[in-house]
DNA sequence: TCGTTATATGAATGATTGTTCATATGTTCT
DNA sequence: AGAACATATGAACAATCATTCATATAACGA
């Protein structure tokens, strides 16, 4: 019932909650980098890239041909996934094949699905 | 080998790939539901909103002073949350206690959390 | 009814983002 | 070496977004 100017300029009530909330709040680092990680996954082409990844390994063209996309458009989105960790490049000649990088990559968009689907 | 330029602009290498990915791709309501979804998780705010959330059920002054910002920017950012179903809102006289809307989130944030530590 | 407080929201603004265009890099084939 | 092709990337621009400020709504107490 009590307020605390001195942390912040918002009034705040229940005193305790505000203090557990703080006490099990995640670090900085955890926060910009779980945000990062959806923000990356908040894209229609983003998704469809993966989800077609997770079919099967794809060079770039191919994506752009399958998405119906620029190959430059594509590429630019290929970078961003790559800095992420959510998929991964093997090169071989000319070409460079693309996959999932990593098993919870399927894992969230099927979490994801399956909340959009429930509702 | 093949090329199929009338598909789109992009020359595409392995037809059968394309094929296959073509035939197994989402639909545009779950692409955009699908994104919708992460983008929204895709925030830092969001997230610590979430997170708080998923510790106890709070009102906005009290996630306000939990988080060091405005009533003003957690309210907007309820708005959109609740729009997207993650949260919901229990009116108790002039408060308003949000808690999580279901327990995808909190499945969705894990998930999302074991990605970034396992890397 | 009036003052106070909790929450919601519209408008404005600076920041970020997705795509396009142009071009660079690197590989293969002749 | 030179042509053709696959991929990568920088710059630019329109669109979207997060926060702030101001204000509205609504509930409570005096």
């Amino acid at each position: 019932m009590s307020n605390d100017p001195s942390v912040c300029a918002v009034r705040c009530i229940h005193t305790e909650n505000v203090i557990r909330v703080k006490r099990h709040a995640l670090s900085a680092e955890e926060i910009t980098g779980l945000a990062e990680i959806f923000k990356t996954l908040g894209n229609p082409t983003r998704i469809r890239i993966l989800q077609a990844l997770s079919e099967c390994e794809l060079c770039v063209c191919d994506l752009g041909a399958a998405l119906g996309m620029t190959q430059s458009a594509i590429s630019h989105q290929l970078r961003l996934l790559r800095t992420l960790r959510l998929v991964k490049g093997r090169k071989e000649g000319k070409l460079v094949f693309y996959s999932l990088d990593d098993d919870h990559i399927t894992n969230l968009l099927a979490q994801g699905l399956a909340h959009i689907r429930h509702i």
